[in-house]
DNA sequence: TGCCCGATGTATCATTCCGATACATCGGAT
DNA sequence: ATCCGATGTATCGGAATGATACATCGGGCA
């Protein structure tokens, strides 16, 4: 299937179990939901979504808005409204479920995080833990093929070497902190409403007092 | 000719430029110089190769090695050794010289910066401006749609976007790093060997926006 | 001595994916 | 009144990937 159209497959999933929405609004959540990553285009979305109703993942609707009678307007293009049905909330349980490399691969990992409010915490545990350490190996192997080349490099090569590097390093750290929330949080919950927030750093920079956390809603 | 395959072209080139490889190299020196990004496959770089041979901006050679004689044996698949023709050196000179977009692009930006040293001092600050300002646009047009949804967020995505925000952010302070170092060395600098290194933490930071051409991505 | 295996090496191809574009409607600014 | 940018659906040529095939080589080891 691609690992590509997985995650997006994912993500559509995850969006409209929020709400229903056509394909104009759901490109844009997606795209903004992985942020800084490649964004999908339409090219990739909408077979994407056929394929989706095709295997019953979702259903169309094309809703009646205002004005109302619309009689057999051949060419008419209207808005198609995306709802998910009960086998395509299945398949998402399915996907987010998985705890293979399949979900803790480069593509995949953010799609699969941002939707943990609705894994279990051992789905978690094991997809943050999967992807450090995948991190966490490529960080040696560079590191090594480094120290072996490091001479011959001028400075700015070595300069991008080093950023790189840095930015893994820090992914990393992000993964441990939040995987040490997701242990203290185990230790503290059994059958009740969790206000833990899996940010245990001390950063400061939006300098913006929010409360959000309902934690996971619907 | 397609961003991906424009940066792979001044990655072989620039990495031809010290001295000649065969593909298998090349590719690997290829994905550790971008060391963090998506690695370029064979599927990409043989055919590219080929094209470039054909533009006449490499020659194939193949050495004869420590076994000398190597008579008429036709269907020897032999190692082929790729080397820079004068043509081809014009042609990184002249990818190198770009300050549009086609510079400072996602995909591209990595590997003009890689070959920095041998830029002039003037496309290098255009460069690391225009990739600048580049990344500041995003973040601020991500922060303010990120602040009109804020609310409905669950803890898990908004913290997603905290940490893909605070990457940007960390990436631009590199950025403004960079160019602070960029400006001491011009003044320093005339017509002279400059040994000042492209790091140097004391940043000044954003000041001033000058020019830029704004491109826009998603 | 022979054999196996992982690294090196070149090459291709079906499938997947992107980027550009076409087409259409709508609300708001001038 | 009309222009224009945002919203919206859709497709297609071509670029890129991931998998695979094929081949050589050096070294470990029974």
């Amino acid at each position: 299937m691609g690992r590509r159209a997985e995650a997006l497959e994912l993500a559509v999933l995850g969006l409209l179990h929020d709400a229903p929405m056509h394909g104009y609004e759901l490109r844009k959540r997606v795209n903004s939901l992985l942020g800084w990553g490649r964004a999908f285009s339409y090219g990739t979305l909408y077979p994407a979504l056929k394929e989706m109703v095709r295997r019953n993942y979702l259903a169309e609707d094309a809703p009646a808005d205002a004005t109302a009678t619309q009689p057999a307007r051949s060419g008419r293009r209207g808005k198609i409204v995306y709802k998910l049905t009960p086998e395509g909330k299945e398949r998402f349980a399915d996907l987010m479920a998985q705890t293979g490399p399949s979900a803790w691969d480069d593509e995949r990992f953010g799609v699969h995080f941002a939707f943990f409010g609705r894994a279990d915490a051992e789905t978690r545990m094991r997809i943050l833990l999967g992807r450090r350490n995948r991190l966490q190996e490529r960080l040696d192997q560079f590191r090594s093929s480094l120290s072996r080349t490091r001479e011959r490099l001028d400075a700015y090569t070595l300069e991008l070497q080093r950023h790189g590097l840095e930015s893994v390093e820090r992914e990393v750290k992000w993964l441990d902190d939040l995987i040490s929330a997701e242990q203290a949080s185990i230790g503290t919950t059994t059958a009740q409403a969790r206000a833990t927030k899996p940010r245990a750093t001390a950063g400061e920079p939006p300098a913006d007092p929010t409360e959000n956390e309902g934690e996971n809603g619907r």
